[in-house]
Parts: C-alpha cells; sequence; structure tokens
DNA sequence: TTGTATGCGTTATCAT
DNA sequence: ATGATAACGCATACAA
C-alpha cells in the first residue's frame, strides 16, 4: 500500500503518477487529450484519476501556461448600478455568453469602496485574469490606471468620461435622442420638455444634444431639468420641475424609461392624462417599459449585445488581434407603444 | 546596464532582486512587511519597484501560501435572478462588504447554461478560491456536489431544496406570512386570498404554511392561486384567477412585491379600490414596495445581512471554526404603508 | 510512446 | 539581517 496523502490535502499528478505506475509526464499528456499516449496508459492513468480523486489544479497550472483562461469584469458604484440599473443583468449575460463559448471563464468584481478598488486591482493584476471589461465608469480611477499600466487587455461598456484611447462598446446615444425626439414633434407636441440625468457624461450629453437638435429653434432651454440620477425618483422631482415651469407641457423626453416612470406618477398625480394631454418617451427598453401605465415609447438599447460586443473586443486582443480604439457602436431601434 | 527584461513580459521579484543588488528572500520579507530587514535594503528593495515596475503575482503566491484570498459568489439561474429578483444586488453587496473587512475578494460567477456549470466547477476547486458562497437554487447540481466532494468551505443563502446538511443563511419565512397575514385580518378583511410562489422550495411552502395557520377556521383553500414565478406578470395572472373565483374577495397576501404590484394593476384595472375594497400585502420590501400605488405594506427581508451572514459563514470556516449544519436566521420585520 | 529535467513566480526553511 | 535552496502543482522541451 502507498504512503496515502494526508487527508486534508488534495491529491496532485504525483499521485496519480504514482498509483497509475507512469510518469507526470504522461498523466500530464492524458490530461491535456495530446497524443503519443497509448492506450493502456490513457486507462491507468484515467483509473488512476478516479481512485485517487484527482482535480487539477487550475491556478497552477496558469503559473506555467501563463493565462487563466478568466476574463474579469468590473462593476463600478454597484449601489446605483444593480438596484437602479434595469440593464446591468443583460449586460451581464451578455458578456458571460460571448466568453463562456470561448471557453473563457467570467469573474465579475464589485467595487464599492476605496478598499475594494485596491483590492481589485491587485486581483486584477496578479495574474487571476487575462483580460477585463469596464462598466462605464471613469478610466482614471486606480483600476483603470492599474489595467493601463498591466498592459491587461480590456475593453470598457459605455465610454469613460475622461479617456479617449480605449476600445468599447456603446450605442449613438445623439442619433437614438434626436430620432426618438422628432418622433414625439411629428405626434403633435409642442411644448416639449426633457428630463436629463448623467449629463457628466457624454452619453447624457449626447442625448442632450440629440433632443435640442430635434426640436430646432422650438426648444426652450428652460424646458430641460437636470437630474442626477438616472431613478424613478428623479423621475418624479424632475417633472414636477417641468410641470412648475410650464404647465402647459405636452411631451416630455426622459433620459432613461425609470425616469420616464416617476414622470408618468407624477402626471397621474397632477390629472394629467398620458398620452392626451402629455407624450412621455423615455429610453433603454428596460423592464420598466412594460410595467408603466400606459406602456411606454422609448428607445430600444441592446444592452445583451453590449455586453457581448465588448467581450469580443476583450477576446479579439486576447488572441492578438488588434482592435483599433474609440467605440464599437451598435444600432438602436425605438418601440413605439401608447405612453407617446 | 543590466540585461533588460523582454518588455512583454512582467517584472519579478528577480528582477527586483537584481535591480536593488540583494536576494529574492529579501525582496520577498520586504513585500511581505516582515521584520529582520535592514532600512538600507528596504529602501533598495522599494526603489527598484518603482523602477522595474514590479507588480506582484498573487496568483503564484497563491500557489505556496495555499489560498488565494478570494471567495467565489454562484449565482445560479441568473435570467430570472437579475432580472426580477429586487433582491439580489443587496445580497451581493452585503456578501461584498463582509468579505471586504475581511481581506478576501468576492468573485462572481454566473451560471447559465450546462456549459457554464462544468466550466464554473472546475474554477471552483481548481484552486482559484478559498471558499463559496451559493444563492439558493439546489446542493444536488453539478456545482453543489463538486465544492460538497473537495471539501471547499461553502454557504448557501436561503435554504437549497435538495439537501440539509449545509449551513445557509435565511429567514423564517413561516413566522413572516404568519405575522402579516395576521395583521392582514386585523383590519378586517373576511375574504383573503394569496398568490404563492415558489411552491417547489421550502420558503414558498413556509409562507404558504404561515398564511393558512393565520386565516386558520376561515382559510379557504380555493383562495389561493399556486404561480411559476416571483414576478409581477405572475402577478396579474394571479390576482385575475382570484377575481374570478371570488369578486368580493377583500384581502390578498402576494408572495413577494413584485406580485403584489402585478395584483395591484389588475385590481385599478378591475375598478378596486386600494385599500378601499381591497387589502394588499407583498413580501420581500423591494424597491417595487416604494413605486406601487398605493406603497405597499409587505415583509421587510434584510437582503443585505442576509449576504452578510452568509459570507460570515464561510470566513468562520475559512478561519478553521465549526459553524455547524442548518439554518442561520435573521429577524423580518412588518412595514405597514398604505396598501392594507 | 514515455520518462526526466527544468521553470513558471512566489514563499519558506534553512544556513550563515 | 541576509542569501541559498527547496518546494507549491503543473506543463513542456528534450532525451531515451
Amino acid at each position: 500500500m502507498p504512503a496515502a496523502r494526508p487527508s486534508n490535502s488534495r491529491a496532485t499528478i504525483n499521485d496519480v503518477a504514482a498509483r497509475a505506475g507512469v510518469s507526470r509526464g504522461t498523466v500530464s499528456r492524458v490530461l491535456n487529450a495530446e497524443a503519443y499516449v497509448s492506450d493502456s496508459a490513457r486507462a491507468a492513468v484515467e483509473a488512476a484519476i478516479l481512485e485517487v480523486g484527482y482535480v487539477r489544479n487550475e491556478a497552477a497550472r496558469g503559473l506555467v501556461t501563463r493565462r487563466s483562461q478568466a476574463v474579469g469584469l468590473i462593476v463600478h458604484e454597484p449601489h446605483s448600478l444593480f438596484l437602479e440599473d434595469p440593464n446591468i443583468g443583460s449586460i451581464l449575460l451578455g458578456i458571460n455568453s460571448a466568453l463562456s463559448e470561448a471557453d473563457y471563464q467570467l469573474v465579475s468584481l464589485v467595487v464599492d469602496s476605496d478598499r475594494d478598488s485596491d483590492r481589485v486591482a491587485g486581483y486584477i493584476t496578479g495574474g487571476f485574469v487575462d483580460g477585463v471589461v469596464i462598466i462605464s465608469a471613469r478610466a482614471h480611477d486606480p483600476i483603470g490606471r492599474a489595467v493601463a499600466a498591466a498592459g491587461i487587455p480590456a475593453a470598457y461598456v459605455g465610454h469613460p468620461i475622461d479617456v479617449e484611447g480605449v476600445p468599447y462598446a456603446g450605442i449613438d446615444n445623439y442619433s437614438a435622442a434626436l430620432a426618438i425626439t422628432r418622433r414625439l414633434v411629428a405626434t403633435g407636441r409642442r411644448r416639449i420638455g426633457m428630463i436629463a440625468a448623467g449629463l457628466d457624461r457624454d452619453s447624457g450629453q449626447d442625448r442632450l444634444a440629440g433632443f435640442t437638435e430635434a426640436l430646432g429653434p422650438s426648444f426652450r432651454k428652460e424646458l430641460v431639468v437636470e437630474v442626477p440620477l438616472y431613478s424613478h425618483g428623479c423621475g418624479l422631482d424632475g417633472m414636477r420641475l417641468l410641470l412648475d415651469t410650464d404647465p402647459e407641457i405636452d411631451g416630455v423626453f426622459a433620459s432613461s424609461d425609470a425616469i420616464a416612470a416617476g414622470a408618468l406618477d407624477v402626471l397621474r398625480e397632477a390629472g394629467r392624462s398620458v398620452p392626451g394631454d402629455v407624450g412621455v418617451v423615455g429610453f433603454d427598453d428596460s423592464a420598466w417599459a412594460l410595467r408603466t401605465q400606459p406602456p411606454l415609447s422609448t428607445v430600444h438599447q441592446p444592452a445583451g449585445e453590449l455586453g457581448r460586443r465588448a467581450a469580443e473586443l476583450v477576446l479579439a486582443q486576447l488572441r492578438g488581434e488588434d482592435v483599433g480604439l474609440g467605440g464599437s457602436f451598435l444600432d438602436t431601434s425605438i418601440v413605439w407603444r401608447t405612453s407617446a
């Protein structure tokens, strides 16, 4: 009887080799399905693997192969994202789907404090992942810097606000806002306001620019109210301000479906009918859009595809391809329901 | 000039040692803030670290220290969870918070296909994490089995449906349902129905049992409708069925806030006033509860604390403590708003 | 076809 | 206080 391993320790290739009566090299070859291993050796090794309960230490393997077959997803500001952003789940699934097909493991890392930030930066540069997808955020935070300094293949979902030279997957916010505002105009609305969020990033700025362009000369600056978040609560606040400013308002473009939902609640309270008195449109085509009363006309954002595209940008770099810098844009479409 | 490293490769301890004119051992001691290193050596090493741009390879470190300082979070069924469960974000943040304090990195792993399942199992057993938190789900899936077989410290959020001997963090669903139904009764409701979801797990069963107990002899079996998911859509369906069964129904206990929100929509459509004609209560105290019209009376579930507790169960095992098996229960409370 | 030797980047155990 | 040297678990070039 061969000396047994201590029961608290896991079986290694050495144990398998000893049990099968072959060398470590042969075991490794069987494990990696390489050619040039005899049927008898293979059978002995496979039996031994079962007998000793061997499972490969992927971390040790990565040390020598110099790749982990894992890609990190960095999620900043989880409070607002997870609790308010209805698209985050779809983005995550899109990323996972693309990575899964390429046999990469997605590992999601949440940054919820400065302490997290440092630890995640260490994890990312510590050899646990081969690349990273970063959701929105700014590139010049500690993690963005660490990623750039370490030269780790990366891609962003959404354009980071403070840097140009990075690959990212996004949508054309300007054109989308332009298009849906034009349709609002085409339905005969004449006093159209906007509840604008995220003006500190270019997605927000672009939506405002598209809105402004669509209205042309009839644009009225006082009918744009700025709110801090893409949230339902901010929709409540924003709509109240708009009604104060112009009680005759007959159209509203909300920066997100959640904001639009808040606006609808205020309008109902104020006794305005939608779409009779006021037409309301949103942005995202998230789960909100179907729950509102009435259902929301909105810009459909291909959240899953955005995630998938960002993941593909990373995978391409992992294959050694040059993906170039700047945005990779996906198409949006307008979903016209009954709120306008 | 010392031979430079190839620019595509990262600096190692050897590079730092060479640059600083000391041995690897000394560099390692500086890195780990150990005692017995002279000020001069320390200064030289620290300078060299900056000069060569050294960042530690944590994966290699884990190979020798035999711990990764990371804990995995396994999320099954992301479609329904991420898109419908409003508590998942809070749970995640609670887990992250507890791990962060103990200097562990949380890595979230999504299981969205059989392929994912195998890959995640390999990742978990592959030395990348020291322990795992598993959200709900069943324990006898490939991952649960792999975790058990490998003897990896684990804890569940919510009671897995098909296994007993695991530590988990949960709430007392029976008592919570009992309490809120009793309050519904106390407001004078006499024809009370329930929209029940998740009857395939004991959380769902326990809520039904608490409801039944609270009603006592006035319990009417036909006023319990079963729906497959904890979703808004199922709330619509369930409420329609209840109205068909008993148009005079004056109270509803919904298995979740999302279901309650759906029920409210149907009641409004049907011209019933809430809480005038019908009292409605939910479960979760999720973001839904404040958005509904009127705001929802519901059971507050400490989602963040549940995550935190599960993480602590894993951390305790990592410290070598015996956490015992079975549930670790957290208190719920009733939030009485205006829907009942 | 198989075994041996070496190295991945780090910590840890010895000496000194 | 510091420097060799040996692991950690695995893959791989080379020898046989």
